[in-house]
Parts: structure tokens; sequence; C-alpha cells
DNA sequence: GAATCTTTATAAAGCACCTTTCATAACCTC
DNA sequence: GAGGTTATGAAAGGTGCTTTATAAAGATTC
């Protein structure tokens, strides 16, 4: 046992000192002293020996002495010093690496990525630590100030143990330890996580609540975010592309679920073509295919509806399972707009008892890239603040 | 703002306290004070005045000083006080009330049932107070000393509020405010639950991780509890009930969900006689179909699978969002046994990525007063440890 | 321009709690 | 009964927070 408790006064230095500088980051902008100690509920003394503490150890910064408006001595003004403990965020897909790194208010300092060009293990990790090099080199962070990394990669990933256990994408991926190769450079925790759930952190940002987080392209596949964390259940939460649409006929196996091959973006766009019609025979991709309906094609009106009541009979039950707040969808299909969207609710109004919000993504690019910062940044403050 | 954070070495007393508070629940049996300085990891002066401290607020009780057979002078050892904050528990159901009262370690000290005669609030609050009553009674607990009372009813109910939102089985039950009418008798905080997730809560005692508690009887519910705690949701998590299965035809409504009405308990023997055959024509009720398919009877296992493969099509999806790491059955159908969880366990096999554990609950009775019981004293305790 | 007020910063005194250390007590085994 | 083991109790020392008092810097007022 002896799991050797915090002992001594210690711990309220700690306490305290977490405190004051969990206020200084969620106030913006300088803060006064003063403000401190009403925000914490601290006394001046008490906030003074944090805030030099937090000086000293790099976390906050000093500003100079402005003159107040109201009269009186000109009052000492702190703020985060983004760059105590910066981290870095990696998305590793099977054509591109994409590299950022982000200070610790969440603002991204650089982003760079690269194309895979080669197949093989080795020039993937050629190409992760030259994109890490360039974003750090950008953002003027060297690789020992890295206080957490964290990476998103297509496939089944054991976010606890840090292991790629299956990526049907990247052929080889799963065997190699990419966590000790990272750890050798970086002198910090790496983690590893899938990439749709990555994406659902960054989508969930600022919300609170339940959140189901759909990433629709090709593939098809979802987040579940509750309070801010990332539900990981036994392990494979999310997994919405397996769904099994009623009457689907489990042909063999290539890889994909059965809902990915009902409404992927590619069967949307088969789906157009065997409708026929006059638009629909030249639809090249599934934004072709939405366009026509928001223009008001009969005929693509029609298939939309089909792939929105799929989309909505194959999420309805979980809707009643977990009850979430919203359900946000984004990628590829997301681009759809107001017409997928306002299908799928109908559908969800039928069958559900009382249907989450239903939302677009806003995010335009690095969603993975963001939500592996995102984190990565959580785990640092997680860490900080931690009594 | 102004939280008033705890100020001043005191917050390290209550910290301490709490340690050493929790070291002695989590042990069985009576505690040596040595043994909690290894298991807090606090020194023993410190232990001795949190001790002290609980001894005299009756959280702890001291034991007779025994004779190590170590040899050594003998040690003085201390356990939980059960009593120091006892909590009641109810499940207010449409025909039965039930009451229980259990001791901080979980003990139930009694319980009590009486049924609803009568319809009409008036007469079914006069139930709730006798019940109540006579299990403080029989527990030989005062009202004054109870520290948390937790109340389980079917319906809809904001948990957070402690308000019966939607109870169509109980007329009348929404509008009265129960809360208050209990917070009038007892000075203590009053939760109130659906019944359902209460059972979840009381299925889920001592599991870790992910859990979906199905109750299948005549309804269909379920609950969800993700590491120990009840997942909400937007405030309908669980309605497995309403789930549509593929092919239903939305009938007029009769207040169950279209699951409950296609694989409920009645619905199943429903299914039976339809299907015919010699044992089938005489089943009366859902545990006689169960039998005959034990026993072999072919038209019976039909029906069993039928009913096994709507179910697991109805979850399959949740389990691939969620990805729970057991589904626990309980409820009048859970009697059927392994004839009807081998067949779900068959289809969920070929309709998800890696199934569940699936099992059926050995709780007998009372689960709903169980959860009941669990939550207050989660709460209590959840209380009493925080810092 | 000096006095006064307001706001903030700094320092010292006092209190609470934990830790260390030493002495003492009770009991067992040999 | 001697020696070892385990537990208790009291005093000294350290750290951190709070209270109180004093000083500094600027705005306002007369």
């Amino acid at each position: 046992m002896a799991e050797r408790h915090p002992q001594g006064t210690r711990v309220l230095r700690r306490i305290n000192t977490a405190a004051v500088l969990a206020a200084v980051r969620d106030a913006d902008g300088p803060v006064r002293l003063t403000e401190l100690v009403e925000l914490t509920g601290l006394t001046r003394p008490t906030v003074t020996q944090a805030v030099e503490e937090l000086l000293d150890s790099g976390w906050l910064q000093q500003h100079a002495a402005e003159p107040s408006s109201l009269g009186g001595r000109p009052a000492v003004r702190v703020s985060l010093n983004g760059r105590a403990a910066p981290v870095l965020g990696l998305d590793v897909g099977p054509h591109t690496v994409t590299a950022g790194v982000a200070d610790l208010a969440g603002e991204q300092l650089a982003v760079t990525r690269k194309p895979v060009r080669r197949k093989g293990t080795t020039h993937l990790l050629a190409v992760i630590d030259a994109v890490t090099e360039e974003a750090l080199a950008a953002a003027d962070v060297t690789a020992g100030r890295v206080a957490m990394v964290a990476i998103g990669t297509p496939g089944i990933v054991d976010g606890e143990k840090g292991r790629v256990l299956f990526a049907p994408s990247i052929p080889g991926w799963s065997s190699i330890d990419l966590v000790d190769h990272l750890r050798a450079r970086f002198r910090c925790a790496v983690g590893v996580e899938n990439d749709a759930n990555l994406a659902a952190l960054a989508v969930a940002h600022g919300r609170d609540g339940t959140l189901l987080a759909v990433q629709w392209g090709e593939r098809l596949g979802a987040g579940v975010v509750i309070d801010g964390r990332l539900h990981r259940g036994a392990g494979e939460a999310g997994e919405i592309g397996f769904i099994r649409p009623p009457g689907h006929n489990p042909r063999d196996d290539d890889g994909r679920g059965p809902l990915e091959r009902t409404i992927g973006a590619e069967a949307i766009t088969a789906l157009a073509r065997a409708a026929g019609g006059a638009r629909l025979d030249t639809a090249a991709d599934a934004a072709e295919v939405f366009a026509a309906a928001a223009d008001g094609d009969p005929a693509a009106l029609d298939v939309v509806d089909r792939v929105a009541r799929t989309f909505a009979e194959a999420v309805a039950p979980s809707v009643l399972v977990l009850s979430p707040h919203a359900i946000v969808i984004s990628g590829g299909v997301a681009r759809a707009g107001a017409v997928l969207l306002d299908a799928i609710r109908r559908h969800l109004e039928d069958l559900t008892l009382t249907p989450p919000a239903l939302e677009l993504s806003d995010l335009a690019e690095h969603t993975v890239l963001t939500g592996a910062l995102r984190m990565a940044l959580d785990r640092v403050w997680r860490q900080r603040l931690a009594t």
C-alpha cells in the first residue's frame, strides 16, 4: 500500500498555487493580483506567494505596471505564459502526416504537413520525424521543452497503453512501437488515440454534456465525449460504421463496416447513379448529389432522404441509450449542409423520444490535429492542477 | 465570484481525516492504528488526531483491545460506525411501496413494503409515510439521524432537480413535489431517480468500466453506468424500450415503446401462442416458453431465437457506440436463463466487433431499493470525503 | 502645490497543522 | 525476568496561512 499520501503543509501550497493558476488561465488577459484574491477566495499574502512561485517556474509572466484609471498604486499584472509547457500533436494518416505545436492557452503556434510517398514503416517514421522537426522549428520550441505529445492515427488504438492494435489502412503500422520511438526524442508522456476520437474531442471543445461526434466521409466513425472527456468504454466506442442497416447482406469483408458500405461517400454516389435522372447520371461524387438535392432535383432529394433515413435508423438506438445533448457531423459529407441535416432531423424526430440537437461541425481543417493538441493540453493541465 | 476557497491549515485536517476515514471504510473489519499509518501514508500523530476527531463525531467506533498474536502492546482498533449516517431508500411503484434503511457499510438494516390499495396521490403519500415509519422503527433509526434519502420511481425523472416529469403508470404522480414532502420530515438531501437507473446502479455495484444494465419484464428499460456513476445524458439515457425494431409498424401509442411491444414478456407469450405446437399452445407466460425451449421444444427454441435476435439487433448499435464491458439482464425475463442468453450472445457476436460480456443479474429482489440505497450511500460518502 | 483618499505592496506577528524525536507503557516469547 | 516488539504520549521544530500594521504610488480635491 503506502500510497505516500502528500504530507505536511506543502500540500496546501500545491492546492493554492493550482487554484491561482487555474484562475489566471480562466481569466482572459492579464489579471491584477487583487482580482486573483477575489477569484480564488484566498488571502493576499497567499496569492502573492503562489504567484511568486509560478513566476519563478515560468508558468506566469509579469506585465509592466500600468497606471489604473481608478487611482491608487499601479497593480502588478500577470498572465499565463503559454510557452511554459508547449505540446506537440500529430495526425498520422496513410497518405499524410501533420504536426502541430500549441501553447498552454490552446493557441496553435505552428502546423506543418508532409505527404507519405513510399510505403513502409521506416519511411513513415522518417516523415514523422521531419514534420515534427519542422513544426518545432516554426514554433521556436525545442524538443526538450515539449510537455506532452499526442498522436492520432486510424485503426483501433489502446489509448491507455499507447499501442496501435489494428490499422488496416497503414500496413505494418500496428507492429512498431510509436510511443517508444517518440519518447526517445521527447522527455515527456506520449499518448496515442484513434483519429475519430480525437476529432470528436476537437468538435466537443467548449461543449458540456454528452456529445456524439460523427466523422462522415468515405468512412464513417464517431467519438463519444461526455462532459469534455472521451468515452472509450471497453476500447471500441463510437464504431458506428459497423452498425448493420436492416436488410443488409453481409458480403465479403473489405475492412469497411456495413453502414460505411451503405451510406459512405462512395456509396452515396453509387446510389445516385442507380437512381438515374438527368443530373445524377453525371454526378462524380457525393457533393454533386447534395448540390442537386439543394436545387430541388426530385431524384436527388429521394437519394438524400434514403441516406438520411438509413443514418437516422442506425443512430436512433444509440440516441435512446446514450441520450446525447447533440450530434455533430463533420467530414466530407458534412459539406452537404442543410439538405441532409434537415432530412436526418425529420427521421430522428420520428425514431426517438426527444431528439438531440443536430449540427454540422464548423471546424475547417486539421480536425484530428486540433483534437490531438486538445488532448495533450488537457492532460498537461490535469497533471499540473492535480491536487 | 469568491467561491470562498477553504482557507488555512484546516483544509489539511479535512483532507487527512477524509483519507483516514476512507482507509477504514475500505479495510474490512477493525483496523489497527499502525495499519492506518501504512495505508494512508500519513504519520502517526496525524492519524491519531484524525481518528480522535472521527471517534468524537461518531463515524468511527473503538474496539476492545485484543492481545496481538505478534507480541507487543495490544493495539487500539477502530472500525466504521455504520450507524453514524444511515440512509433511507424508497421504491415507489404503481402497486407497491418499498422502503429500506442501510448503514454506511451498505448493510441493509431493514426493508418493509406495503401495497398501494387505492388510487390518488394522497393515499400514496400516506403509504410512503407509513412504510418509511416502519422501516425506520425496524432499523432503530430516528428520522433526524437519516443522512440521505433516495427514491426510485417509474417514469421520466429529472434526477438533478428531483422532479418527476412524466409517469404514465402512476396518475397524478408527476404533479406532487415528493422532495418537499420528504424534506419536511428529514433534515437532509432527498434525491429522486428513475427506477431502471437505480436498478442499474444496484447491478453495477462492484463493477468497473461501462455497463448496460437491462431490465426486461413486461416493460423494457436499461441504465447506463460508467465507472460506477450513472450516465444520464440529456436526461433520458437507457430507453431501449423505445428502439424500433426493423419492420415495426407504429401503432397507436399505449405508452409502451416499440421494442417493449415486440419482445416484452407479454409479447413473448403472444409470439409463442402464434407459433403453436403442443407445449406452446398452453403456455400461460413467458417463463413456460423458456422452459419449453430449455427442454428442446423446437417451436419454443424458434421463438426464443427470434426474440433473442430482435433484442440483439436492437442493442447492437448501442454496443458499437458505447462499447460496454458488460450487458447484464435482470427482471422477469432474466429467469429464462442460459437458453435466452446463449441465443443473444450468438447473434451479438454476428452483429458487433467484440461483443461485451453477457450476464444475468443475480440480484434476487428489491433491486430498485438496493439501487436507491446505493445512490444515497454514494452521495453521503462523496459528500463526506469531498475535499 | 499640499492634503487627502484610494488602491496596492511589503513586512511582521500569531496561529494551526504536520513531522520528527524521544521517552514511556504494555505485552509476548524465550 | 530479560529482551524484543508494538503501541502510546508529549515536546520541539518546521512550514504555511491569516491577521495586522506600515509603506508606496497615483488620483482627486481644495
